[in-house]
Parts: structure tokens; sequence; C-alpha cells
DNA sequence: CATTGACCTAAAGTCAGGTTCAGGTGTTAT
DNA sequence: ATAACACCTGAACCTGACTTTAGGTCAATG
């Protein structure tokens, strides 16, 4: 069975040299072999980075992905922690992507608020406009954008309670959110 | 013109007021008032902190809201700059948006794997499926999940080449991605 | 025999976006 | 007058996933 040096499996994978070492340090190639304190990877060791590559893809921590690694060892009696682990970052990724939707939304009024102003020359218009007033496609992504979940709520009430919306004196305005 | 204390700011927003000091320290209030020592928050700068909450959550980097607050104060002559810091950013969502559909699909394979081997009991058959073999639902997803892009092409060429598929004389195999 | 090159270690450094700490000032309430 | 409270500062600390550094072993090559 062929056995590489860490150089050689950095070479195949890609990777420094150093993050294979602080793999092996964090605990993720449980059976890695050595001789004469030379890393010698096997071809599990191999196939051990494969996963350890896919798994990161997923946005799994270190710690989870040794932990998944001990339950691979431990074969089948640790499926369901194994798919229990899948579940929860599944709902995690969906989350994630979720916030990211509203972000984009969010990214997309402001670039069209810029290219208005580009176009007029100016804010004054803008910063009257309400949601109505704004192009179809631009309203939709404003009410997206501010829809409230549990998770970014901006609660300003206080602060809009004590006049936020009075004229300000200030010579230069911000654009608004 | 009303003024704030920072603990009355951090009360408004829900925010800590080590934050707040810290958003001080990094730039963010280019215009804020002090009397004693002590901040004095106006209206202007209540503003600004809804803006930065509001780029913070584009995926905008301190630095950059630092940038973003002095080119406002700079008027109309740099609507193009910040125009392109929001189309850049847009990229850049969008490009993250699909990394986490890729990665989202991941996640689903491997929760239906894990299902299937919880039913199965074990992973012989599984680890011997081709794609075609796979439901439907997550034949899309595997297939999906393992389309290549530039940026997490994982290229074990040469590992392939070596053998990387004869059988190991492991007892325990890991999942494969 | 000296240098290069591949490997090894422990420990410190890096990045962002904060948080915590130790020590100090100033105003108000008892 | 002394305690409580809100504010201030600079500096150290935190997390995660690495990377870098400093110093050392060992084998082959010129």
């Amino acid at each position: 069975m062929r056995l590489y040096t860490i150089g050689q499996v950095a070479a195949m994978f890609h990777l420094p040299i150093s993050t294979l070492r602080y793999y092996d340090k964090e605990g993720l190639f449980p059976n890695l072999e050595r001789r004469a304190g030379i890393r010698r990877f096997s071809q599990q060791d191999l196939k051990a980075l494969q996963v350890i590559e896919c798994l990161k893809k997923t946005g799994l921590e270190i710690k989870d992905i040794k932990q998944f690694m001990q339950w691979c060892t431990e074969g089948a009696s640790t499926y369901a922690q194994r798919h229990a682990l899948f579940a929860r970052q599944r709902a995690v990724v969906e989350a994630e992507i979720e916030h990211m939707q509203r972000i984009l939304n969010m990214v997309r009024y402001k670039c069209w608020y810029y290219e208005t102003a580009m176009c007029e020359g100016h804010e004054e218009r803008l910063r009257n406009l309400s949601p109505a007033d704004m192009p179809q496609e631009i309203r939709q992504a404003y009410e997206r954008a501010h829809m409230l979940t549990p998770e970014d709520t901006l609660d300003t009430s206080d602060f809009a309670n004590n006049g936020a919306l009075e004229a300000s004196a200030s010579d230069e305005k911000l654009g608004e959110c």
C-alpha cells in the first residue's frame, strides 16, 4: 500500500503543508502513521482528507469534523448522530441563504439608489421617495430587504419617537437604508 | 437639537456601549461631538448609526463603511464611488449565495445518505450507488453540489491516478462526498 | 565537509469585529 | 462624605482557522 509524505499530499491537494500539520494536530487524521517522527499518509488518510475538504465546504467547524471522523470510525452505531449533525447543518445553511437573500435585496436597492442619484445629480427627489414611487422591481427588493425577522430586527422605535425625522441642521446627509 | 449619551444610544439601538466606542474609535462617526470628554450623539450621528447597521448587514467591512461615511460627507461628487462600492458588493453577495446553494445541496445529500444508512443499518449498498440509482431529487442535489466552479474545484487527479479507488485495507471506511 | 532540501516541533502571529479589564473622573443620592 | 452610577481610556483578551517563525534532525549532493 503506497504511503505519501506530507509534501506529496500537499501537492496533490493544493494545500499548504502547514494546513495538513494543523489538521493532524487537531486530530483530523485519527490513524495517521509515523516513521521516525515523519508522517506517512495512507490511502485511508487521503480519503479522510477528501472528506475533510467536503465537510469544510458544508460550513462545518474543525471540531465538528473531528467529531464526525470519530463517529465514522465507530461504524453503524453512529448513523443517527451523523444524520443529526447534517440535519442541524442543513437548517443553518438554509437560514444563512435566506439572510443573504435579504442582504442582496438591500444591496440591489442601494445600487439603484446611487445609479439614480448619479443620473439626477442629487438626492433631493430620492430622499423623499416612498416605496410606492419606486420602480416595481426595486420596490420589491426594498420591501423584501426590510421584512423583519427575529434575527435582525432593527428596533428604532425610541429613536423614531424622539424625532428622528426632524430636519437635521447638518449640511451633509447620509443615504437612508 | 437633542443630544444623547452613549448609554442612551446603546439602549435605543440594543447595542453594547463597547461597540459604539469601538465604532467611534474606528472613525465611523466623523463629526461626533464631545463635552468634557463625554460623547454627545446628535440626530446626525443616530442616522449614521442606522446606516452603519444597514451597511453591516450588506456584508461590508468596517473600513469600507468608514470610507462610505467619508464619501457621504463629500456630497454629490462621490455618487459614482458609492455606486461602485455597492455594485462590487452585489457581485460578492450573489457569488456567496450561489456558493451556499451548492453547499446546501451537498448537505441535503448527506442527510439523505445517513437517513438511508439508518434505515438499512449499513452503508454497503449506498457505497456502491451511482448517481443514476439515487432518487431523482437527491441525484439533482448531488449533481448540483458537485458542479465544479473555478473557486472550489477539488483537483484530486494525481490522487486518483495513484489508485485512490483500490480497496483500502482499513476496517472502517469514511462516507464519500 | 558544507550546503541544500524535506521533514519535525512549539509557540507566536494574523485577521475582524468586537469584549473585557484595570484604573480613573465626575455627578448625584443618601 | 461616601457610595453608587455613568462615563472615560488604553491595553489585553477572544474566536477560528490557519500561517509564520525560530530552531532542530536527517539524508543526499557538490
